[in-house]
DNA sequence: GAATCGTGGCC
DNA sequence: TGGCCAAGATT
């Protein structure tokens, strides 16, 4: 690697502590460097909004204090607390991971690369963070702020997808560094990424980085990190059924682990086929993975959701059960729940959507429509 | 290396 | 309004 100029180094480096300490917001996390709070804070923070992760870390906390809270829990419980925020796999690898450091660690989260690293969820990016916010190991975190901040100074012409361009950023913070400082720093380079050097709109005029930033020279700020096409995203109709037993019970399945929205409670049903009618579809689905013949009733409602690689079209249906008695296939849990409890299970946005206007419209009002 | 995996805010 | 994006990890 070619040798870093003075100017550059210490821009990056004491210019930027220098501003982070008039402008570091103080968010919850921030109160103190208790490395269960800060692993906790960083993975709600993955592809996170900190606006969004903020009242998530709250409850998180005080729903589960300390690790062996966490540890002795069930998952349902966890999932509940995650509920609506979405890439539910943080939610579970957290749990898991929680029962390997009471197990393996004696209750304390590691302090070392490797045992950290090989805890589900852990990647490159937490590892960094946790070492060195919460123990003040010289570790570069480097996130999507980071590498938009240095691909902004540097000007790189190298789409920012490509593992190598990622590789190069990744080496040229770890050597930028200052060591001993890296908690605050690595802090530092993402308050500037969030607040400053915004992927949209940055504020370059009043960056401590503007003298030496060759994007910012160009003018041309907001091109920067240059990245590839995206692929088209595809569009799906599903349908689902809001399924009443005599009691006036409505019937749940839970999502496989393992699968999108694993852990997670849905209303039966699946994706309508290319010619299929939503009746047709909702049959098939229900007899396929419950064993069951059902009667449709009105709609229930008429839902658009996205998900984080497609879109869909969700209709819902009220149904009753003519024949069999519902089996999740494949060992799939199934429950009959009453409607005051249906709160107590974590549910997908959509489905949340979906009886959101159930609740909307009286039930004479579905007949008549 | 490329796909998969959520949700909400923004313009 | 629809595409873009956010304190990434896993397979």
């Amino acid at each position: 690697m070619s040798p870093i100029p003075d100017t550059l180094r210490r821009a990056v480096t004491e210019d930027l502590l220098a501003w982070f300490a008039r402008h570091r917001r103080p968010l919850p996390w921030r109160s103190d460097r208790d490395p269960y709070r800060i692993w906790i804070s960083e993975t709600l923070l993955q592809q996170t909004r900190t606006q969004q992760a903020w009242p998530y870390f709250e409850r998180f906390l005080s729903r589960f204090p300390t690790l062996e809270s966490l540890a002795r829990a069930e998952l349902d419980d966890v999932l509940k607390a995650w509920e609506g925020l979405g890439y539910y796999a943080r939610a579970r690898h957290l749990h898991r991971a929680a029962r390997e450091i009471l197990l393996r660690h004696g209750g304390r989260i590691p302090d070392r690369w490797e045992a950290l690293r090989a805890l589900p969820g852990v990647g490159d990016y937490t590892a960094a963070a946790v070492l060195s916010i919460a123990y003040g190991q010289d570790y570069a975190a480097v996130d999507g702020n980071v590498m938009r901040v240095l691909s902004r100074v540097l000007a790189l012409p190298d789409p920012i997808d490509r593992a190598s361009t990622r590789r190069t950023l990744r080496a040229l913070a770890q050597e930028l560094l200052p060591r001993g400082q890296a908690g605050e720093w690595n802090q530092a380079l993402m308050e500037l990424g969030a607040l400053v050097c915004r992927p949209r709109k940055p504020h370059c005029a009043s960056c401590p980085l503007q003298a030496v930033c060759r994007a910012r020279a160009t003018g041309r700020s907001e091109a920067y990190p240059i990245k590839g096409a995206r692929r088209p995203v595809p569009h799906y109709t599903v349908v689902v059924g809001l399924i009443e037993d005599a009691q006036g019970r409505w019937l749940l399945a839970r999502r496989p682990e393992g699968k999108m929205l694993g852990g997670l409670w849905e209303l039966p049903g699946g994706k309508v086929r290319s010619g299929e009618e939503l009746a047709e579809a909702l049959r098939r689905e229900l007899r396929e993975e419950l064993g069951i013949e059902v009667r449709l009733g009105p709609p229930v409602g008429v839902v658009e959701h996205t998900y984080s690689h497609f879109r869909i079209t969700l209709h819902g249906f009220r149904c009753h059960i003519q024949q069999g008695t519902p089996e999740g296939r494949e060992g799939q849990d199934i429950r009959w729940v009453a409607p005051e409890e249906i709160g107590h299970y974590a549910l997908a946005r959509a489905t949340q959507k979906l009886l959101a206007q159930l609740a909307q419209a009286p039930q004479g009002e579905l007949f008549s429509g």
